[in-house]
DNA sequence: GACCTTTGACCGTGG
DNA sequence: TCCACGGTCAAAGGT
């Protein structure tokens, strides 16, 4: 039989995407302020790699969401009419706590969890420090891998971030040998160790007939989720769950209600409750202004931003006021913040664990990052 | 039997 | 042209 065109990139509807749809705890060496992101990103637009992000002109619009927390895009059609690519960066960080995080996760129960010492924490990220796409890498664990092969452990990849190490690594149990909770039936029709990388990537295939998104999935070791690349719009509805808890479909199940809201939802699990976080960063609109909310699941404590203004475009920072305690469980509370580069855009939301006890500085407890720029050739 | 994962081989692309 | 690499195919086996 004559075999489908192997290159599917001619697929007009083929669009890369990145996105993580789980929670992160950002460590205190690799968190780096917005800002930083901003300036790591923007000198070497060209760094990224060649897969996820092409030579091509990026649009900056409102996208749709995909209700189970990987942000696809999609019906940007109001606005994408000067592009030839959109592609959206949705930046995640590595499941990684602090060590004072550690420590209070370890005081609640059997979380999963190794560690190492932490090396002194970097004073930030100096914006020439690597031009090592950051944005797009998930964070690699250092010395507590060992690398069966010597050169791949001198590789340039793992050298680079070698230096900002986090140094402890949460499992989310939930995530665990699942393609993802997206809500849509995959099958995998592949598997490659990437070079340089520590991490299996995976290539899946929508099971939907004639259905021809594609995603990549990248893991750690302990099967976390690093990164995942979708490719494509689906052709179809999201099929719906045959029942609850059989095969990964307990992403998000936290709320419904948010899904219902069009809302992006993913969750940071903790022994015996998990931080349920919802956003619609990716797919604002005017009408739809960006919201985020994050609550434990057993409805302990919330908080909530909401910005009625999506077209704004210029550096701002709103802090919400911490929740309430009382419960045991870690207070926190949001703080968003927008590029202020002309070229990119993007919304940066923390979760920040609020300490009482005159602890350092804390880490975001865990961070969503989207951002958004204007291609190379839009650049010059 | 349907559908999935695994895995080695194959192919296209780019340096 | 050669080679490394990423992405895909497809057979085999598992659930
Ligand atoms: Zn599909």
């Amino acid at each position: 039989m004559s075999q489908p065109p192997r290159d599917m990139e001619t697929n007009a509807a083929e669009r890369p995407l990145i996105a993580k749809p789980v929670a992160s705890r950002p460590t205190s060496s690799s968190f780096r302020p917005f800002p930083e992101l901003l300036s790591a990103i923007r000198p070497n637009t060209n760094g990224f790699k060649p897969d996820v992000c092409r030579p091509s002109p990026l649009v900056v619009a409102p996208q749709t969401a995909d209700t189970s927390g990987a942000v696809i895009y999609g019906a940007a059609k109001d606005v994408v009419r000067f592009e030839t690519k959109p592609i959206t960066v949705y930046k995640p960080v590595a499941k990684v706590v602090s060590k004072s995080t550690l420590s209070l996760l370890a005081n609640m129960g059997n979380l999963c969890v190794t560690h190492q010492d932490l090396p002194p924490k970097p004073e930030t990220c100096g914006r020439n420090q690597t031009l090592e796409p950051t944005i797009l890498r998930p964070q690699t664990f250092g010395s507590k891998f060992h690398h069966p092969n010597p050169s791949l452990e001198n590789s340039k990849q793992s050298k680079a971030v070698d230096e900002a190490e986090p140094k402890a690594l949460v499992t989310s149990p939930a995530n665990i040998g699942r393609p993802s909770y997206d809500g849509y039936k995959w099958r995998k029709y592949g598997q490659k160790q990437a070079k340089g990388s520590e991490y299996p990537k995976s290539y899946y295939k929508c099971s939907h007939p004639n259905c021809p998104v594609k995603k990549m999935v990248e893991r750690l070791f302990d099967g976390q989720i690093a990164e995942i690349v979708y490719k494509g719009e689906h052709n179809h509805p999201k099929p719906q769950p045959s029942n609850r808890g059989s095969s990964g479909q307990q992403h998000g199940s936290g709320s419904g209600s948010a899904q219902q809201e069009g809302l992006d939802e993913c969750a940071l699990a903790e022994p015996n409750n998990r931080l349920v976080i919802s956003y619609n960063v990716g797919s604002a609109t005017p009408d739809n202004p960006c919201r985020f909310s994050a609550v434990w699941e057993d409805g302990s404590k919330g908080v909530e931003a909401e910005d009625d203004d999506e077209r704004r475009n210029k550096r701002r920072r709103s802090e919400n006021p911490p929740a309430e305690a009382g419960d045991g469980w870690p207070e926190f509370r949001a703080v968003v913040q927008d590029s202020a580069e002309p070229d990119i855009e993007g919304t940066w939301i923390a979760v920040e664990e609020v300490r009482t006890e005159g602890r350092e500085a804390q880490q975001p407890l865990a961070e969503i990052c989207m951002l958004q720029m204007q291609g190379p050739e839009a650049l010059r």
